[in-house]
RNA sequence: GUCCCCAUCGUCUAGUCGGCCUAGGACGCCACCCUUUCACGGUGGAAACAGGGGUUCGAAUCCCCUUGGGGAUGCCA
């Protein structure tokens, strides 16, 4: 009997959610749910001074747009163990696993000087591993407060066969007595993160591999608690172009990339691709990821984000959606264009002119800019070369001609119908197609960047066409 | 300084335990085609195994060194 799958995302409320932390989940959950496991949520809040409430909600809002929340429903937060954490520490002082430490700020501080002067590791040296209860007793005096240092081997070497990394092996001279306990009585991260990981049953602990260094300490908390060890998978980080991830390279909240017109889905798949491949596949969706994922398959290497991928990943998953799919989430982009929708318009949309632009959309913006003439009365604002179209020798004639022919047509107005009708004047006149459909776009959108005018006159019908039409002419 | 990790086109990557790689795909870029505008789409193209040593009949694939990135070195997570 294997133990059920269960991996946990870990975020910390002292910043947002940004990318790298959304793919760290991401990768959590795919791997979870590949392996019919669970995927917790824990909220790592015992940095007492820079967590914040707002931070979390952010990140709750973030992930759960992503589709990333807990599998459990549960928001776990850390600072809700903090007794069963005190205990523990409490009992590894009283099995002389862990002990008090006096030692002063400006202590240490002179301590690394010497060490870094001296080409030393940097580490604490121990000197109050063993204090007698008199020594203790004169600290105290002084006005001293404690944090509390775990025991950690001094010879030999930590290691560990990390599912993405491979082996990595730490000698034991680097790492030093860390603090488990602060002076204020709160746990410190390292030894926290060891219980609940044990205690929420995790076995699988995925996380990006600026956690390395820390996973050796973590051992010791495993060792010293009696507990078993999880697997370790570090992913790589996601860079930016210019080697650090700034705020250009994606280092923002995720939700900014929701009001930037992105879909969820697609950043999800364009996260999944940095790091893990599916042979030449780049369109996976979730289902398909949770097929296929394989914590083994992901890359050693950091990757770059790019933002201009991620617009082509965008673009897919725009043109997958249907104009009633897509019409709701497209809702807060017309209101911020100050584009009023009434059920007239929905109507337009929702025949035919979403569908006419959507597949030229990268973001959902683009959409709301393309289809922006359907909200906007005749005569237009037309600017220098619209206007310079409609004054172009003959056009506004044809314009007349067309209207006329279209005046005429019994029964609805379709696609066909326009082709036949300037088929017909082109016949009649020796002109070319570009020289009714030309000013009729202009003439109907306002612009000269639009859909077809076949399909703008099916949308529009006959009545509101001619109504366009007679504006100008 | 010390320790750890990484290294294929500009970017994301394929490359399953060395031969099928004169290194494949995708984004972007360039050209052409399609075309009633803008796009979409189609076809083609330029573009990489960081460098140096080994091991081997044979290395992008294994080993070592160099170089270059990144991370850690906190009473942050």
């Amino acid at each position: 009997m294997t133990k059920m799958v269960k991996t946990r995302f870990a975020p910390s409320p002292t910043g947002m959610l940004h990318i790298g932390g959304a793919r760290t989940a991401l990768f959590n959950y795919l791997f979870a749910k590949a392996n019919g496991g669970e995927y917790l949520i824990r909220i790592e809040d015992t940095d007492q001074e820079r967590s914040t409430e707002e931070n979390k909600e952010i990140i709750k809002q973030g992930l759960d747009w992503l589709g990333l929340g807990p599998t459990d429903g549960q928001w776990v937060l850390q600072t809700d163990s903090l007794e069963r954490h005190k205990q523990a520490v409490e009992k590894l002082i009283q099995e002389g696993k862990a002990y008090e430490c006096y030692t002063s700020k400006e202590e240490l501080e002179e301590m690394r000087e010497a060490q870094k002067a001296k080409g030393e590791t940097i580490r604490y040296d121990g000197r109050h591993r063993n204090l007698s209860d008199a020594e203790k007793q004169a600290f105290k005096a002084e006005g001293r407060t404690a944090v509390i240092r775990l025991k950690v081997a001094e010879e030999g070497t930590t290691k560990w066969d990390d599912a993405v990394q491979g082996t990595i092996e730490v000698p034991n001279y680097t790492l030093d007595d860390f603090v488990i306990m602060r002076a204020d009585g709160y746990p410190t991260y390292n030894f926290v993160v060891a219980l609940d990981d044990h205690d929420m049953g995790i076995t699988h602990v995925i996380r990006g591999d600026d956690h390395i260094n820390n996973t050796p300490k973590q051992m010791f908390v495993y060792q010293a608690m009696g507990y078993d060890l999880p697997t370790f998978a570090h992913v790589p980080m996601i860079h930016g172009k210019n080697g650090k991830m700034s705020k250009r390279d994606g280092a923002t909240n995720v939700l900014e990339y929701k009001e930037a017109g992105y879909l969820s889905e697609a950043l999800n798949n364009y996260l999944m691709r940095l790091g893990w491949s599916l042979g030449d596949e780049e369109v996976i969706d979730m289902a398909r990821a949770i097929e296929h994922f394989d914590i083994h398959n992901v890359n050693k290497s950091a990757s770059v984000f790019d933002q201009v991928k991620l617009d082509w990943f965008n673009a897919q998953y725009i043109r997958k959606l249907s104009a009633t799919e897509l019409l709701p989430q497209l809702k807060p982009f017309y209101e911020k264009a100050g584009l009023t929708l009434n059920s007239t318009i929905e109507g337009y949309l929702l025949n035919g002119g979403i569908e006419a632009v959507k597949n030229k959309a990268k973001r959902l913006g683009d959409i709301v800019t393309a289809t922006a003439f359907f909200f906007e009365n005749a005569p237009f604002n037309f600017g220098e070369k619209e206007t310079s179209i409609l004054e172009t020798e003959g056009y506004k004639n044809n314009l007349a001609l067309f209207a006329n022919a279209l005046k005429d047509v019994e029964g609805p107005v379709t696609h066909d119908t326009v082709s036949d009708i300037v088929g017909k004047l082109c016949a009649d006149t020796g002109l070319k197609f570009k020289d009714f459909g030309m000013p009729l776009r202009v003439a109907l959108t306002g612009t000269t960047q639009a859909p077809g005018v076949g399909d703008i006159v099916e949308i529009f019908g006959k009545e509101e066409c001619l109504k366009r039409l007679n504006s100008i002419t």
